[in-house]
DNA sequence: TATTGTTATACTCTATAACTATA
DNA sequence: TATAGTTATAGAGTATAACAATA
C-alpha cells in the first residue's frame, strides 16, 4: 500500500484569521457606530465638532482647567485644544480669563451661553446613550465597564513605549 | 418660622455628566488606544495603512471578492476601497481579474506576494490582540464579545435612519 | 533652558458628486 | 435607468515643528 503525497497545506496559506473576530477591529467598527450616532445628534443640533464637545463637557464637569488640563481630560492634544477654544470663544461660549500666577497659562470656564448649550446638549445625548445601553442588563454593563478598562490599561502599556 | 427662600440650584447649572464615564467617549478613547496599537505595527513594520491591512486580511480569510463586497466585508467605503486597492495592485499584492459574467465587478485575490506579507503580519498583530486580551479572563472575554456585540446592534438601529 | 499656548504648513482622510463602462 | 468602480476636488482632521511669551 503506497502512501500518496501529502500537501503541504502550510505552504501560502496564511494562518487562520478572521477580521471579524479580531478584537481591535471589532472595537473600531463599534466605537465608530457608536460615535457617529452621538456626533449627528451634537453636530446637525447644536454645531458643535468632536473636540468642541468634548471641551464644552469637560468644562461643564470641572471649570477653570487651563489648555493643558483640558487636553489631559478629553485626550484632545493642545493644537486641537487651542483651535476648539477659540472657535468657542468666537462662540461666545468660553470665558478665558488670566492666570496672574502664570500668564503662560489660559484658564477656561464656561459662559452662561455655555452652559445654557451644555444643559441643552446633556439630555440628548443622554438620552442615546440610555437608549444604547439598553442593550445590556446591570450586570453586562458593569462587566463591560470593566473589561473595558483593562484592556485600556493594557493598550496604554504599549503605547507609553 | 419663617422659611429661607430656597435658591434655584437648576438655573444654569447643567445636568451632572462627565465625560470619563459616557459611553460613547469611553469606547471612543478604547478603540482609539487599540487602533494605534494595532496600526504602528501594520503601517511601521508592513506599510500598509488601515483600509489596505483590512483588505489584505479580508482577501486572505475570503479570496475572490469583488469591490463591494471588499466594501461590505471591510466597512470601508468603495471609493476607500478602489484607493487601497490600486495602491496594493502597485505593488504587486492583489491580483484583479474580471468576472465574464459581469464586466462592470472587477474580482480581486492576494498573489503570491501577498498571501507572504498577510502571513507576516498575521502573528505580529495577533500576538498583540493576545497580550491585550491577557486583562480579561475567558469569561469575561465571551461578555464583553456579547456585550459589543449587543450595543453594536443598537448603534446600528440608530444609523440606519 | 523649559513650558504654555499659537501659528504655519503639509499631509492624510473623508465626503460629495461627477464621470465611465457596463448592464 | 441602475449599478460597479473611478476620478476630481474640496473640506476636515492630523502631525510636525517653528514660534512667542513667560517662567
Amino acid at each position: 500500500m503506497t502512501k500518496a503525497p501529502k500537501i503541504d497545506e502550510t505552504e501560502h496559506v496564511a494562518p487562520e484569521f478572521e477580521l471579524q473576530s479580531f478584537l481591535p477591529y471589532r472595537l473600531a467598527v463599534l466605537a465608530d457606530a457608536v460615535s457617529q450616532s452621538i456626533a449627528e445628534l451634537y453636530s446637525e443640533r447644536f454645531a458643535l465638532n468632536r473636540a468642541e464637545w468634548r471641551i464644552l463637557a469637560a468644562l461643564g464637569d470641572e471649570p477653570n482647567m487651563t489648555g493643558k488640563q483640558l487636553s489631559a481630560y478629553t485626550t484632545l492634544d493642545k493644537m486641537q485644544v487651542s483651535r476648539a477654544v477659540n472657535a468657542m470663544l468666537d462662540r461666545s461660549l468660553l470665558i478665558r480669563s488670566e492666570n496672574p500666577a502664570d500668564r503662560r497659562n489660559m484658564v477656561l470656564c464656561l459662559s452662561d451661553q455655555g452652559q445654557e448649550l451644555l444643559s441643552q446638549v446633556i439630555p440628548v445625548v443622554q438620552e442615546r446613550e440610555k437608549f444604547l445601553l439598553e442593550a445590556l442588563t446591570e450586570t453586562e454593563q458593569t462587566m463591560f465597564e470593566v473589561a473595558s478598562r483593562k484592556i485600556h490599561e493594557k493598550a496604554k502599556q504599549l503605547l507609553d513605549h
